[in-house]
DNA sequence: CGTGCATCTGACAACGTTGTCCAGGCTCTA
DNA sequence: TAGAGCCTGGACAACGTTGTCAGATGCACG
């Protein structure tokens, strides 16, 4: 329950009921500064053609009346809205963070505004979402795909809608798409344990329906296989990645015949309850997790990674998205940025007995 | 460079100045479906008094051309939105992630959309943002004050746009605000490492022009003072939390004439900046951080902190929103939440000499 | 068969803005 | 001083939707 103290308890003087139908709208504005309604639309948006004078007195008409122009409106007569959507997984997890901001930079640069929403994993929310937005007539989207069909938006963008989908691929839809190059990011990492002197390796790893992980898979059994060496069944372990389960896949690589002595991990989340695991174990094991995190480095050891550029991500797909907004674009294009391998201990460690 | 892979080159069909001017309206669908515009509108809005047999053909002509109301005309003409708008300092900071994903599903449990931006910690940023959202006329805001005046809105809320200020008060303006104990959480903290032997106890914070970081400061003194103990100058440093800075504040407390034995950290940033430089001192040093972060419980030792609940703050602040679109509340009140004590390790270290 | 009623449908105005276009007043020149 | 041309200001329609209201249709009943 939260404690809570009262500030002021002076009588409302905001009508309830005074939604914002008694806003003043130009037709004030022009009534009370004595002017035609153009005219203050006119000043309002710093068209030329009005006397200084005139523009004093709207101004004047204006502050005093607190008008606001009403964008619902421009936005109908104009048709465009100067703003974009952004539908991600779930803007509480850190990797999602600085690709949005990177987005809303871009955005900003030309003039418009994010709106954004979850789809919390599910396809049926991010679709309510994406059409939520179209409906608001954004003039473009960017997609963080939760479902593998999209083609539900295939009419908003043969309507003009400017779409990118990010980090993983659209589905069944013909779409610009900017991914990390996941496939090689995981197969750069598993090398790198190789390198080591690695040969029973593990990779742990979100559900193979997801895209990022099975790239992410495909990479470890590439480098596996480049390397000559053959992956045992029960080094592999793909599913929800809840706590619970990692943990459990984890032990169990760690303890049969042929435990593994050094462990590759599919993403953030999983890294970091490998990371707790490891922590309990009597020998040290090795570490590379895909997806950089703060503070990987103050950790004992450091934890290696194979960083995505998420900022990088969300800015290309913004730009590219401006760019479709320009007519500048045509043909739709896939995108990949290159991850890479960052050391700091973790993944160094040689194979323990 | 992006590394780059065309994918497809087909033609574009997409023609380029089609914005959305083409795109279907309930005119569009009443023509083809033989039957007046409002009717269109009532199957949209599955209104009451339509047959079934009408009905399958409106919806056959929505579907053939794709058809998608436009929400912009919507909210014109019923002057409500649904949607709430959120201006905060930095959607790539981790504490906000929580934050905004809280008033987020808030928002859609009430069936509103949430826009956001980030103020950059820029005052002039915050009201151009916060002002343009109102010119889209968003039913409401939820505002982390990045500036101190906030006068500049009290058209606005007298226009009726519900308000609620998160994490900082709001300056010169009567309105909802939702906090966090900042005073009491660090009095708390402080009384803590004071309760494991410390005397010496350092303080490194934000600017004191900074509501939070001037309570937090508070706090500390309050602790000491309640424990009888004089705070020397030195043992205090209040400034940008900028890295370089932090480092020297702190590194200069450690090693004055009294250096100090345990030092209380203001904010997540400086707690990560003072962890490093405290890996690399001879004598282990006590510590307690304001904010919690990821894997704070996995470095060695854990750390210890005063978090505060970043969810209940956003879901507080929004909840608070909504009760006052639903006309419930009158009087702008301050709500603040308690800050809790995670021991951790770090700050159960004994003073060493 | 006419009346009354319930149900379904559509014409019309309005929301607040911007684009088009024309009127009126001014200056400048012949 | 008259006419041409320019500049400022305003009337009006349109954007796509929804609320109001009245008309049309069908049916049951007297």
């Amino acid at each position: 329950m939260p404690e809570t103290t009262r500030r002021a308890d002076r009588p409302a003087d905001r009508l309830p009921g005074a939604r914002y139908g008694n806003r003043p709208t130009m037709k004030d504005v022009a009534a009370r500064a004595g002017v035609g309604l153009k005219t203050v639309s006119r000043v309002v948006n710093g068209e030329p053609g009005v006397t200084p004078d005139t523009e004093r007195r709207v101004q004047e008409a204006i502050d005093a009346l607190g008008f606001r122009r009403n964008d619902s409106a421009r936005v109908l007569r104009k048709g465009r809205t100067a703003s974009i959507g952004l539908v991600l997984e779930d803007l509480a997890d850190p990797f999602y963070g600085p690709l949005s901001r990177a987005v809303e930079e871009v955005a900003r640069a030309h003039g418009a505004l994010l709106i954004n929403g979850s789809s919390a994993e599910d396809p049926d929310r991010e679709q309510e979402l994406a059409l939520a937005l179209c409906a608001r007539r954004v003039d473009g989207l960017v997609v963080i795909p939760a479902g593998d069909d999209h083609r539900y938006l295939e009419p908003e963008i043969r309507a003009g809608v400017a779409t990118v989908f990010v980090d993983r691929p659209a589905g069944r839809i013909d779409a610009d798409v900017v991914l990390s190059d996941n496939f090689g990011g995981a197969r750069d990492g598993v090398a790198h344990l190789i390198a080591h002197g690695h040969r029973r390796i593990g990779f742990i790893g979100d559900m193979p329906g997801i895209h990022t992980a099975a790239e992410r898979l495909r990479g470890y059994r590439a480098a596996m296989e480049d390397a000559g060496i053959p992956v045992e069944d029960a080094w592999t372990s793909l599913g929800a990645t809840d706590p619970e389960r990692v943990r459990r896949a984890a032990e169990e690589m760690l303890s049969g015949s042929s435990p593994v002595t050094a462990v590759f991990t599919g993403n953030n989340r999983v890294t970091v309850t490998v990371i707790r695991v490891l922590a309990e174990q009597a020998r040290p094991v090795a570490l590379v997790g895909f997806d950089d995190f703060e503070l990987a480095d103050l950790l004992q050891p450091g934890i290696t990674v194979v960083a995505q550029d998420a900022a990088a991500l969300g800015r290309t797909a913004a730009e590219r998205l401006f760019r479709q907004l320009d007519g500048t674009l045509v043909a739709p294009e896939r995108i990949e940025l290159p991850a890479r391998l960052i050391t700091r201990g973790s993944g160094e460690l040689p194979p323990a007995a």
